[in-house]
Parts: structure tokens; sequence; C-alpha cells
RNA sequence: CGGGGCGUAGCUUAGCCCGGUAGAGCGCCUGCUUCGGGAGCAGGAGGUCGGAGGUUCAAAUCCUCUCGCCCCGACCA
């Protein structure tokens, strides 16, 4: 069956051409333990480069990194009262270590604000000790009724921020700083266009004052939540007696922030850029940036072409055009046995941004022919001068990679005047994000989400706002207090 | 937790209704010919038929129990 090479494609099964595509490009595997996966290393050379892209950005920012364990004791989840209610349906808990029931059942972290305040009101005294602005690299468990891979899995990989400030405003612009981080990375490494804003109450982190997010638009017009940043305000100072002696010698509870992305990104990545072909990954996220295929016939020819292709790699690789650090990232594949249009389909599967063919032709004319994976755009690049063509055509890809799709989220944006009715016939179809306001009555987003399956996204931040404010509530009518962007999401 | 589906070679599966030698495609190994978009031929390796029990001369197939996974819904990064 030749079809068997073939993915489903986006429009027959959405859901199906995403799970295709992760285990056939080798992104990810289903574990043994239910709702529990492997990430291969296709997939974690991308949560790599993610990794890198946002811990410099972290440090950047004067943010340090820290690690606090797997195990919270019980009773620290009880301590803040919104916290454990939200937290607790979805925590595994340890109750025997050693052979033997333990006295306390730990906690395999969900997240890890109380055991970091409860660090943190160890290590602060003074208003000189703050602020501390600290991030770790971790894995959590969630356990999740139903899983998807990337998306919603028991354990995933992320980076949790906490931050102690010494007021409030200090610690809300430090959670809009963050904010605006996620949405620089989200945009310049990831090619995905987002929103920002703030999360309702109903959406909201459990024990935050205020939460606020960036939203991505899928392939099937849903949104993906991507990135949150929280101000807790004093919630956690309170609960763990995270408290300092200000400048006066008064006795003040700390501010705190929390903040974080994970391995769902990937997900996000694979619905905002995967095409019918496969992935395909923007390139400065892509571990491999240039594949190079060279083409023979016979062992002579095996022999010349391969010299040439790993030639032209080291061309390519010494380019120091980028910087010493940030070299091209370039592989040659020489497997013998297998066709070059077989290399083709796999490297297209996998997403690499740029695929040089080499054959004698080619080198004949001292030239590659080189291949774009997002618009399969084919054309032959000399030799000389190959690493700045190269690299120019990256930062080209790149930027086209958003360009597409911030227009395909636009194109799938719908602003003002809607009907409740056109509303909810647009949800069960075809999707969109939708701008209208909203009276800021729980009730009324309750009733959509149950009518329609939409949210509210996100309250969106003036600059993503309609040039005319939506006058009434989409749902009941009345006076819209603020602009809501609606949308079923994943 | 409700609804649906599926467990047979590494993967996709046929066979099950109607019990009787476990088959195919892909992948893998060897060799030859190939090689500019998913190669062809020849040979070969690979199986506790998810597990346990039962019926039977005989079970992948029938019965009972059980385990697991996937998909769709309620909760969530």
């Amino acid at each position: 069956m030749a079809d068997d090479k073939k993915l489903t494609t986006r429009a027959e099964d959405f859901s199906a051409w995403y799970n295709e595509l992760v285990l056939r490009a080798e992104l990810a595997d289903y574990s043994p333990v239910k709702g529990s996966m492997v990430i291969r290393p296709n997939g974690y050379g991308i949560w790599e480069r993610m990794q890198r892209a946002l811990d410099d950005m972290f440090k950047a920012t004067g943010h340090q990194n820290a690690y606090f364990p797997l195990f919270i004791p019980e009773s620290f989840l009880h301590k803040e009262a919104e916290h454990v209610e939200g937290f607790a349906p979805e925590c595994a808990v340890v109750t025997h270590g050693g052979g033997k029931k333990l006295e306390e059942p730990l906690v395999v972290r969900p997240t890890s604000e109380t055991i970091i305040y409860y660090m943190f009101a160890k290590w602060t005294q003074s208003y000189r000790d703050l602020p501390i602005l600290i991030n770790q690299w971790a894995n959590v468990v969630r356990w999740e009724m139903r899983t998807r891979l990337f998306l919603r899995t028991l354990e995933f990989l992320w980076q949790e921020g906490h931050t102690a400030h010494v007021t409030h405003d200090e610690a809300e612009v430090e959670t809009r700083k963050i904010l605006a981080i996620y949405r620089r990375f989200a945009e310049e490494w990831m090619a995905m266009p987002v929103l920002t804003g703030l999360k309702t109450h109903s959406e909201k982190f459990a024990g935050a004052l205020r939460t606020y997010s960036i939203e991505a638009m899928m392939q099937d017009n849903k949104a993906l939540q991507a990135g949150t940043s929280h101000n807790l305000g004093q919630n956690f100072a309170k609960a763990f007696e995270l408290q300092f002696q200000d400048e006066s010698g008064q006795m003040a509870h700390a501010w705190n922030t929390s903040w974080g992305v994970s391995t769902r990104l990937v997900g996000g990545l694979v619905m905002t850029h995967g095409d019918d072909n496969g992935l395909r990954v923007p390139p400065r996220l892509a571990p491999i940036e240039i594949v190079i295929v060279p083409i023979w016939k016979n062992e002579e020819e095996k022999a010349r072409l391969t010299a040439a292709a790993l030639k032209v790699q080291d061309d390519l690789t010494a380019w120091t055009g980028r910087g010493a650090t940030d070299r091209l990232r370039v592989h040659v594949d020489a497997r013998d046995g297998m066709r070059s249009g077989a290399k083709y389909y796999e490297w297209e599967l996998r997403g690499v941004p740029l695929r040089f063919e080499l054959g004698p032709k080619d080198l004949e004319k001292q030239a590659v022919f080189a291949a774009r994976r997002d618009t399969r755009e084919k054309q032959s690049l000399a030799f000389d001068g190959l690493p700045a063509t190269a690299a120019a055509l990256l930062d080209r890809i790149q930027n086209d990679m958003f360009q597409a799709a911030l227009a395909r989220r636009e194109a799938n944006s719908v602003r003002g005047g809607i009907s409740y009715a056109q509303f909810k016939e647009l949800m069960e179809g075809a999707g969109a994000f939708v701008y209208a306001g909203w009276c800021g009555e729980a009730s009324c987003e309750a009733k959509v989400k149950e009518e329609t399956k939409a949210t509210i996204r996100c309250l969106p931040d003036a600059e993503f706002c309609s040039s005319e404010a939506p006058t009434t509530c989409l749902c009941c009518g009345k006076p819209s207090q603020v602009e809501a962007v609606w949308a079923r999401a994943y």
C-alpha cells in the first residue's frame, strides 16, 4: 500500500494527523504507562533548542537557575486553600518508601510554589534579600484523565520561574516582563504568533491574584495556551510566612510571581507549522537546519559526492557569520542503500527547513540544489558564498513561516458584531478566535462554555483589541465591560 | 468515570461469524542490479495469536474472567 507512506491529511482528521506525525517523525512514542510518553531525540532536540533560547532570555533578565526536589510534603499543598483545591485531584501521592509506610505522604510536584516559597521564607529576612529571581527546569506530574502526546501527559517537562518582591508593583512588572519574553520567544523562535492577555477568574492559576497567558491558534482554529505568567500577590507569602523587614523596620509579606512554559510547546509547534507532508520546524529551533543529500550512481560517484558533501558541510559549519557560537547546523545523509527520493521524504517528514541535493551535475556547476521545506521551492545555490546565502535563506524561511502563521490566524479571527447564534454555529463548524464583549459575569462565561465548549481565552492586551470596542456581551447582550477572545481550546 | 474501538511478527493487519498446518504487506538481514522524488529481483530471519481459566479429540477462532492501549465526552499546562 503506497498510502501507508502518506500521513492522514489535516482536512481528513486533524487529530489523527497530529498523532501520526508525532509518531512517524519520531518526536515521541507512547510509553508502557498509560498517559505518559517518551520524548525521542528528534523531539527532545527541539525542546533543547527551546530551553536554550528561553534560558538565555531568563538569564539576561537577571534570573538564576536552581533545583527544588520532586517530592513535596502533602501538608504543604494544604497551606494555600485555592491552590490545594485546584491541584489535589490531579496529584500523584507517594505513601510508601523503603518498604515502609511514610509518616506523611509525599506529593509528586504538580508545580512547585509550595516548596519554593517555603524555602524562600527561610532565606528572606530583609528587604535587602529581595528580589529573589529563580527559575528551574524540571518535570512535573499531573494525573490527567484525558491525555495527548505533548499536549497533555501525566508527566511533562517545563520551566517554572518563581520570584519574590518587595512590592505588588514590582511583582506585576515581573509578571508582565516574563509574558513579554514568552511572546518574543513564540514569535521570534517558534514563528508562532500569540495573543497576550489576562485570564478570567475561572481560568486563572489556583492561588494566583492574576494570570496572564500567551494564546496561539492551531491549524484547526482551536486555541493553545502556550505559556502563563502569574502574579501571585501575597497568597503564598502569607501561607508560608515569607516575610521581610522593610526599610522602616516593619514586617511585610513578600509579593510573588510564577511563570512557566512546557513541552506542550512542541505540540504547539507541530499544530502551527505541520503540513500534510509532515513537520516544518522553524530554522531557529531546528536541531538540523540543513541536510545535505549526496547523489550517486556508482562507487566512484559515491566516494566523490560524499566527499563533496562533507566539504560543503565543513564550509558551512566553519562559517562564523552568525557569531562564533552560533554555527550552521548541518547534517550529511550519506546512508547507503536508500534512494535519494526516500531520503527527501524522510527529512521532510521530520521538518528540516532546508535540503541541499548534491549530485554530479551540481558538483560540475559548483552548486547545490536547494529545497525549502516550508514552500517546497527549489533553486540552485553556488558554493561560492554558500554559508551567507544559506543563512539568509534560513532567516527568510523563519520570517515567512511567522508571516504565514500570522496571516492564517487573522484570516480565522472574527471581530465586531457577531450574534450568539452565529457564534454557536462558528464554534460547531470551522472554529475561530472571536473578539466580542463580555459583561464580566462568570455565569455568562459558564453558559457559553456549556453550550459551545468555547471559553474566554484571554482579555486581550490593548494592542490586540479591536479598534472599535464591543458594546454588548456575547452571551447576555447586556453592556460589555471588556473585550474578550472566545474560542475552543486544547 | 461514562460511551466507542482495538489487542495476531518491529509496524499495519487477514484469518474469528462457520474450531482442524498462523498468512500477507511494509520494515529488517544477505546477495546482485539500481540510485536527480518513497527501487527491482532472489534468498532469509522473525509468532507465548494481550493474559488466565473453561468447553472440545482439537481453540487465534466458542464461553467466562482479567489486563492493557487508543479514540470520543466531563476536569486540566
